[in-house]
DNA sequence: TGCAATACCGACCGGTCGGTCGGTATCTGG
DNA sequence: CCAGATACCGACCGACCGGTCGGTATTGCA
């Protein structure tokens, strides 16, 4: 029980945190605001974490495995490479998208703030990640080529970062109650990424 | 020519922040950094701007001059609505790698720390060039249709966005000793755009 | 019921921040 | 050569920062 509820509020806490990064900024929030936030007082804050850092390192941390979860895992599990690459792309942009995760746009914004050695480890599981699509990407333009003798000029590695460049930039102008929309947003992206901007 | 030292200080004091303020973020860097990059006092750097926030201003002001100048102006005297466009990518593209142009990065990245009423003329102006490539976007679809009867499903809105998007987050992965560089950068992201990955 | 362990408080610390100000070089036009 | 403007210095301010710590409720378990 001790364990769970420990657990539970180490969570709350970085939800809360993570919900104050991303409306303010990191370094322009302070552990007090996070204390306050959680109606807590700073030293009962720190009672659950060493340090700010450790605090943004864990939200970093969330970040990435629930992209592990919410995007790669179902992926994976998804037969067919412009199927798997369709997916992606919708199941990326939903997460970028969700209110819930508030984590992953924290992820994308504060880099600077994190010590070098936190912030190699997340860099690597971002790598990771880059790989991961830029295979999906090679799958995609081999099948094409086999099946319509595609020749294509773009490297999967360029593919790769303007792909994640286009999803990641989104949360930098969405607004949730403009007039583009999740759901209008992931089939207009998918067309792009498949057939460019005559699609 | 006192009229003119004046301005030189501080546009050199804009340079230095600038490449201070990508490096370590604004935050995290101080007035006092600052002044001693540019081996003058606190005080004497506070004899040349009122504030912080106003360093920032004007370093991304400057940005958005910068683009005004290098993209927006050479696009405009380019004729045909595909020729354009590609004009625009590499333009664009060229003045985010550019080690010169360091208050575009600082435009992209720090959106929090500037007060409102500043930060609202610095969005008026993001969005007048994001209105000027929806506009680009929308002539080439036009022409396209005409020529190639093409139906395209992507509207110019979310593609501008996509294509900034795609451009603009560049800075977050880019190493200039890497094997993607500027040169095979265009033309493979150009070639997205017009024709997806598989293009 | 009693007793650790856990959760939490609030005062406090050293340090740094953005910003100020009185004073002094330096330069310039008359 | 002098007077006034400009450029600059460095000590200083109050606020706030991340983080600590001794003490106190509260809780789960025997």
């Amino acid at each position: 029980m001790t364990r769970e509820t420990t657990v539970d509020s180490r969570q709350e806490i970085l939800r809360t945190a993570a919900r104050l990064f991303q409306q303010r900024g990191y370094d322009a929030t302070s552990m007090n605001d996070v204390a306050a936030a959680l109606k807590l007082s700073k030293g009962g804050l720190y009672h659950h974490f060493q340090s700010k850092d450790e605090i943004l390192f864990e939200i970093m941390n969330h970040a990435m495995e629930i992209t592990q979860e919410l995007v790669i895992a179902p992926v994976r599990r998804i037969v067919g490479p412009e199927e798997r690459l369709r997916a992606l792309i919708r199941l990326h942009i939903e997460v970028v998208l969700s209110p819930r995760d508030r984590e992953i746009t924290v992820m994308l914004h504060e880099n600077h703030p994190l010590p070098p050695a936190l912030r190699k480890r997340i860099n690597t599981r971002k790598k990771e990640y880059i790989h991961f699509v830029e295979s999906l990407i090679t799958d995609v333009q081999v099948n094409a080529q086999r099946e319509r003798h595609a020749k294509c000029a773009v490297t999967p590695r360029a593919a790769a970062f303007a792909l994640l460049g286009m999803i990641n930039w989104i949360y930098q102008w969405y607004k949730p109650e403009g007039d583009l929309q999740a759901h209008n947003l992931v089939p207009q992206f998918t067309d792009m990424v498949f057939g460019g901007i005559l699609a």
